[in-house]
DNA sequence: GATCCACTGGAAGATAAGGAAT
DNA sequence: ATTCCTTATCTTCCAGTGGATC
């Protein structure tokens, strides 16, 4: 069966409000978080002395934080330019620099062109600030990710403290906003930085159904042609979403994919049906991803909580997790690590969102304890588990036990 | 209501691996 | 090649928690 490439499409009218790097004409439903930040910024166009705030923007992948803040940067800009006064931001994103130097160094080389690698911290400053002063009037740096840098942060310490440090003249405004989607970040930041930087902090909540199908109806509005979707195709991806994540960019995702398969398939209709196959191929790509980036640790200890999951035995205690652990740790010939730090690996686990962990404070003994059970789904876990070459032997194992004890049953 | 117990959470120190400096 | 530094990951240890038990 052999099929020609066509032009154009049944289903799409224009694919690109559907990816990542559309940039939204509104956000209603960032409404309270855009009238922080609108405030924060307000004193840069006020004009009486002071610049606008810094701030930290933090909350999960996918809730328009990023969006949001080039919006109000947009309008900012355009407000100063009707004031006649000279307003500059510099967008910057920190994936792939993992400290302060490296963010500095491509900073320099974005507004001057050299590139400084190898020369001394100072010096870098020294360069970043004369490149800022000579831009002048205020500007504001954007530093989105910034979790990247880690532990490294005094980029975040000296920018807000330029010009009392006089690295940069007094006539102008220095600020800096920071974004990140990892809240251990913000509490690992030094003191000084966390005084410094800290005037606002702006924190975006996950969105809930309405809102994700709001913003997905603005969106197939433009991106899909009048009458193709199925009138519950968008309340379907924005329930599983917000279900899950709360994630903008993941209920698109869903949308999109759905598209797609009703495109290729040359349905003239997108319905029910493509979203769920849209959604199981993207989550089972998800959990797929997850697995084989996690350490053999983590994945032993994951393994632990399908087994007895499959045994319908959770949610489970960390002691009956760590005596299944010590098995399949056995099986495969890897090391035995204690139940703390089983335990600390269910956690992590849990922050992936790929198991459970409920803290009880009951029990026949008291205290406080967790259980844990699956998160992600059994069945594709568990396929994706017994694939991986090392691994396999052991789910295996814990696949033959279930069958022997139905057996038994 | 004192004591017990299973578990947690945090700290301190050990160990290994990777990178930079010498 | 060797030494030093940093970072990440574990282990060991132990006080703290709070319902269960006597």
């Amino acid at each position: 069966m052999s099929r020609t490439f066509e032009r154009g499409s049944q289903i799409f009218e224009d694919e690109r409000p559907l990816t990542d790097d559309w940039d939204p004409e509104e956000l209603p439903e960032r409404d309270g978080e855009l009238g922080h930040i609108h405030n924060a910024l307000a004193p840069a166009i006020r004009d009486t002395g002071v610049g606008p705030h810094n701030m930290f923007l933090f909350g999960k992948t996918g809730q328009g934080k990023t969006a949001g803040i080039e919006y109000k940067l947009e309008d900012l800009e355009k407000a100063a330019d009707d004031a006649g006064l000279d307003i500059t931001s510099i967008n910057y994103n920190c994936a792939g620099d993992s400290s302060s130097y490296h963010v500095l160094i491509n900073l320099v080389e974005r507004l001057t062109g050299d590139n400084l690698n190898g020369h001394p911290m100072s010096k870098i400053t020294n360069e970043f600030f004369e490149a800022v002063s000579d831009i002048g009037g205020t500007v504001i740096v954007v530093l989105d990710e910034i979790d990247n840098i880690g532990t490294s942060d005094e980029i975040l310490y000296s920018i807000p403290r330029a010009k009392s440090n006089g690295n940069i003249p007094d006539s102008m405004h220095l600020s800096v906003i920071g974004i990140s989607n990892n809240f251990k970040f913000r509490d690992n930041l030094s003191p000084k930085v966390k005084d410094t930087l800290f005037d606002e902090e702006i924190h975006f909540a996950p969105y809930n159904a309405t809102q994700l199908r709001s913003i997905l109806e603005r969106r197939a509005d433009q991106a899909f042609k009048d009458g193709v979707l199925d009138e519950d195709v968008i309340p379907l991806c924005a329930a599983n979403a917000a279900q899950d994540k709360g994630s903008a960019r993941q209920a698109l995702r869903y949308l999109y994919k759905a598209g797609e398969l009703a495109s290729n398939t040359g349905n003239e209709m997108v319905t029910e049906d493509h979203v769920r196959r849209a959604r199981e191929r993207i989550d089972r790509k998800n959990i797929e991803k997850g697995i084989r980036e996690m350490t053999l640790q983590d994945q032993m200890s994951l393994t632990a909580v399908v087994a007895l999951e499959v045994e319908g035995s959770t949610p489970a205690k960390t002691t009956e997790l760590y005596a299944r652990y010590k098995d399949i740790a056995r099986e495969i010939n890897a090391d035995i690590r204690t139940q703390r730090s089983l335990r600390d690996h269910l956690l992590e686990l849990d922050l992936m969102g790929v198991v459970d962990a409920t803290k009880k404070q009951t029990g026949n003994r008291g205290g406080p304890h967790y259980v844990f059970e699956m998160a992600s789904d059994l069945g594709m876990t568990l396929d994706i588990l017994s694939e991986d070459s090392r691994l396999g032997d052991a789910v295996e194992l814990v696949t033959t036990n279930r069958s022997i004890e139905e057996y038994l049953d």
